[in-house]
Formats: structure tokens, sequence, C-alpha cells
DNA sequence: GTATCTGCAAAACATTTGCAATTCT
DNA sequence: AGAATTGCAAATGTTTTGCAGATAC
């Protein structure tokens, strides 16, 4: 059994053959992947594999909560594998996505008194440090 | 001479007929509108308008630097006319959209030293105070 | 054997593009 | 007339749906 296959029996989802595969690209490359990337790294060695299951099983995941959408940018959805309260920077020159820790106390946020907070999302663009030295030089 | 072709002379934007409608929405109508949305509203008024037309003229906005794409929801684009720095609120109740200020205290965000920030975008979602009480109710 | 899961094809939907007609100066 | 703008129709691209076949327990 692999890190793939057990994480998702903890998580009380059935490890079928193509969810332990996505699964797998999830937890090895943390690049918060469009479904595009992920399908086309995958078709090569499961040849039969569907776009629609990778739409399917990547609602699944969210569903279950274990993977969340980043909606960084307007024209594509990506998906990270780490729930956990974090910033997403995207690199305008690179196109390279970065996360970043942040403190939700360390955040004024006025006016929200009475609202109740499930989910927040802090996106960031701008130039990563690699691309800001190479345009230096 | 309204307030929204005043707004678009000052902006450089040539302010035709179907700019000022869209303007006249944008500014009289602090929805965070999609497309959809604002198609909707002009086109009892307006026989003849064409949603590329809106479609057009929102980038054409974006572009200028006056209206600015909120990407809270991953299947829909809004705008927003106000784009100073502030966050957005969605009720998932409701649906309505708030906007909030908000100040980041630089210390708040590691790991993103030499990195230049252009962007900021910062999204929550919950319930409103008005569902709130009325949950409770 | 029943429930779940997968994958193909088609459908639905949002957005973009090409281009001709219109408008404005 | 010439440049910018608009609007229709078609094209594109992404995501969803319906359903039949495959798989797993």
């Amino acid at each position: 059994m692999n890190n793939a296959e057990q994480y998702l029996i903890e998580n009380n989802i059935n490890p079928s053959y193509q969810r332990v595969k996505i699964m797998d690209y999830l937890l090895n490359n943390r690049d918060h992947p469009t479904i595009d990337m992920i399908f086309l790294y995958l078709k090569p060695t499961m040849p039969k594999l569907s776009k629609t299951t990778v739409y399917n099983t990547l609602q699944h995941f969210v569903e279950k909560g274990i993977t969340q959408i980043i909606n960084i940018e307007d024209n594509e959805i990506r998906y990270d594998i780490d729930t956990s309260a974090h910033g997403h920077f995207k690199c305008t020159s690179c196109g390279k996505i970065y996360d970043f820790p942040y403190n939700i106390n360390d955040i004024t946020i006025c006016g929200l008194d009475n609202f109740s907070i499930h989910q927040t999302h802090i996106y960031i663009k701008g130039i990563c440090e690699k691309c800001n030295k190479k345009l230096k030089a």
C-alpha cells in the first residue's frame, strides 16, 4: 500500500485505481495543478483515463474536504491538497504558484462583526524572487 | 452630462452610448455584477445591445484600470468599479457580496521577501449578519 | 447481485473571434 | 472619408450530463 492509497482510506474514500493515481499526483507534485495538468501527466501511463474521471475525482476530493479550489486566475481552476490556512502567490512572469503562511490575527478586517467566517482565501500576484533576480541581471 | 459619462471622460475612455449605460450600472448598483447581470438589466431598455459589447466594455474598463475582476466563485466572474484595496465577503446563504476594508501587517506575510507584490485579493465566504439573524429567529 | 465507479459521447455553457454594419468626428 | 465601436454569427474551450459497460465487494 502506498501513501496515496493510505491517505484515501484514512479519509473514508474508496481507493480506486484512478483515485489513487490522482491522489499520488497531488501528494508528490505540489504544483497546484489544473484538471488538464493532472490529466496530461497521467494519460501516458493510463491510456484509458477519461478527463471526466479527473473532474469527478477532484470534485469528490473537494466535497470530502481533502482538497481545496484555488481561484487565483479567472480562466483556470487549480487544486491544492493542502487545505490548511495559507495564501497563494502567483508570479505573473514564470506562472509558478507559491504557498505562504499567514496569521489571520495579523490581518485587520473591519465591518464583519456578527458575520460567520467559513473560508478565507488570500491571493497575491506579482513577481517572484527568482524572476526578480533574472530581470535585474 | 451624467456622472457616468463624466467619469469615463476623466479616465480617457470614449463615452459611447453603450459604455455610458454600462458605467451607469456599475456606479449605481454596487452589487459586483457578472456580465450576465449587466446584460439582463440593460437589455430591456437597449434591445439591440449585444452581450459581446458587455464583454468588450468590461475588458476595456479592466485594461484602463477603472474596474477590477472579482474571482470569489470558481464558476463566475464578477466586476467591481471600486479598485481600491478592499476585501470581498460572499454570504453563502443569500449570495450577497460585501466589501470590507482590511489592513495587512508587513510581518504577516512570511516567505515573500524579495517578491514584488502587484495585486492582493482577499476573499471570505460565510454567513452574513442578516442571514445569521434570520437563522437564529 | 447490487452498488459504485469509469469513460465515452453529447450537451450545456461561457467566452472569444471574425467580420460586416454602424456610428462618430 | 477614416477610425473607432458595435452586434451578429460562428468558433472555441471548459465543464457537466446521460448512460452503458466495467469493476469491486
